[in-house]
DNA sequence: CGGGGTAGTGACAGTGACTGACGCTACGAA
DNA sequence: TTCGTAGCGTCAGTCACTGTCACTACCCCG
């Protein structure tokens, strides 16, 4: 029924993610998902190669604005600075999504089979941010290790975001990176 | 027609093993897999629970082996050193199981839904070794660092070992935790 | 204003992963 | 020998996912 696709896009994601939190992601039909949205199942596969992506679809365009801020970034500043940057500069998007990323981390938690997926996306974000880190001329190794540790301090700092309404995304990342820091600080040798 | 159970196990892992590298994970099916074992696909699934699963069959005994390792580890070495010992004596199991590991390996490198599987299986792994740490008394944060950055070594070096037939594992392993402590030497600040 | 191209969809048929239920048989223990 | 059980075969069924074709709303160009 939709007529602009992205309309029919946004619904099914809508219909999934409340399903998936009612009846849990095992005890969902595609069919059912389908439905909620007022399509056909077919149509939910025309939107989203399997049943787990229609909750990942954010990152393609998360990983794309990440990587073209680490890449614009200027100043010649550390690795893990300028992904902490690119992270601030991102977070504003996920502020208005709350709605959706709430609810979104709760079932992925509950559900081994989009932890998985999780993890592939986790994988391949970090090598994306490592390859814009390179472009940058940081050296291999390094540039893959600082966009992994980067990428799950991210995670760690969405995670409590979500658990912890009161304080923005802003302030979680600052303080996860500051205990990055303290880390790294202690750990030498 | 196997009557141990066991050896129908073992034929359904290496049937799936070679047909993976034959025609692709994607373009076998589990009846095919069941067929060159010599059974049913009903069996096939009374075995593994799907079909990504029989490439990863040992990583249970494994996790258990090195788990029991770094509990049994006598004494008060630091924690990066305790799996680093932990990893050279369960060497030995993976040493004489290279004619199944590399092609395992090549299959999983190929295909994404393997290397999904891989990467949850990766984080268990890093989860049950943090846990040994931490029973050893070693802080709950830093364990959890040590376990991923000790088993991404890990799995790092019994790549290499793969691709360089000519040296041991253990060489390999040698190698890699020396660039380790390479690495966080000149990472300090 | 009319006609053709196209993007998004519905309908339908088909494959293959996985599950539940039931019955059979080989084998070890009593 | 008999009985319990573990491993297996068989069958039916659900559901994720795919290929194909036809339809329709919209958009652009004439």
């Amino acid at each position: 029924m939709p007529r602009s696709g992205e309309e029919a896009r946004r619904r099914l994601q809508q219909a999934a993610l409340e399903l998936y939190g009612e009846r849990g992601f095992d005890r969902t039909t595609t069919a059912e998902i389908a439905a909620r949205a007022g399509v056909t199942e077919r149509t939910f596969f025309r939107h989203f190669p399997d049943k787990r992506e229609v909750l990942f679809d954010g990152e393609a365009a998360l990983r794309a604005d990440l990587t073209r801020t680490v890449a614009d970034t200027p100043e010649d500043l550390p690795p893990l600075e300028v992904l902490f940057r690119a992270f601030r500069k991102a977070a504003g998007i996920l502020e208005g999504n709350r709605a959706f990323a709430e609810p979104r981390l709760a079932v992925i938690a509950a559900t081994p089979a989009l932890r998985e997926r999780d993890l592939a996306k986790a994988a391949a974000m970090a090598d994306a941010l490592a390859a814009a880190l390179g472009e940058r001329g940081v050296e291999d190794r390094l540039a893959a290790l600082a966009a992994h540790v980067g990428w799950v301090t991210f995670h760690h700092a969405a995670g409590a975001w979500i658990r912890e309404s009161a304080r923005s995304l802003d302030e979680h990342l600052d303080e996860a990176f500051a205990d990055l820091r303290a880390l790294s600080a202690e750990a030498g040798g």
